[in-house]
DNA sequence: CGGAATCCTAAGTGATACTG
DNA sequence: CAGTATCACTTAGGATTCCG
């Protein structure tokens, strides 16, 4: 018997679609990337993330804590020292957003080169 | 001659990161995803993406034509009638989001656990 | 039907001040 | 240092209305 799906490589695109709602947000992939490098403390993975306010740094790590992503461990000194690391699930994660930062990265001058020329195109 | 280089494994984390802002929004790559599943029409994608409103999407969509990811195709009958399509470019980054719906497709129960775990304990 | 225009809310940022 | 809190400002996004 002969299946009507025409090609078995898309599956469930909208069920899919919508699990990337789940980190369709500009700073969860980002972070867990940074933290790729090792662990860190909060202002050292801010300057690593860049661009990011310090608001919603926090926001995005107590959000990955809370997922089980990333470990927060606080040394009682003074001053204080807050390091943030990977567990093995975040490492997992920030390895698909690395496959994907290296996508843009590997096709970033073909996609300025559309840009550009629908710019000229659609001006002209 | 060996590198010094620890770790060949995280490269610059922090230009993928920086890459990654790229495509950092919320409904690229939905869009995209769900058009591997083939050509389709604006009310269509629409339903097929989920959750989007008529501004993000048309907004979208005009972006991933700019860039090259999509091609938007009018056939002049009454109603008008559009039909929205991927490039091999689009595509290609179509199956990285793929990849990376997948990954949250099979750590979701996983995640949700964790994050369970985490509310009991910190009212407790 | 596809989408532009308008209005309006919520999310995010920068800056600053304050706490442990 | 690592936050929390607040304010003014800008941006993202949803809802609604209207047009070819």
């Amino acid at each position: 018997m002969h299946m009507t799906a025409p090609e078995p490589t898309h599956h469930d695109c909208s069920a899919i679609a919508h699990h990337l709602a789940w980190i369709g947000d500009r700073w969860t992939l980002p972070t867990l990337v940074s933290l790729l490098g090792g662990a860190m403390r909060f202002n050292q993975l801010r300057r690593a993330v860049g661009g990011i306010s310090q608001q919603m740094l926090t926001r995005t790590l107590r959000s990955l804590e809370r997922d089980g992503m990333v470990t927060r461990t606080v040394h009682p000194t003074v001053p204080p020292q807050v390091e943030y690391a990977l567990t093995a699930l975040g490492r997992s994660l920030a390895d698909q957003g690395i496959a994907l930062g290296r996508w843009v990265q590997a096709h970033r001058a073909e996609i300025d080169g559309n840009r550009d020329a629908f710019d000229s195109g659609s001006s002209r």
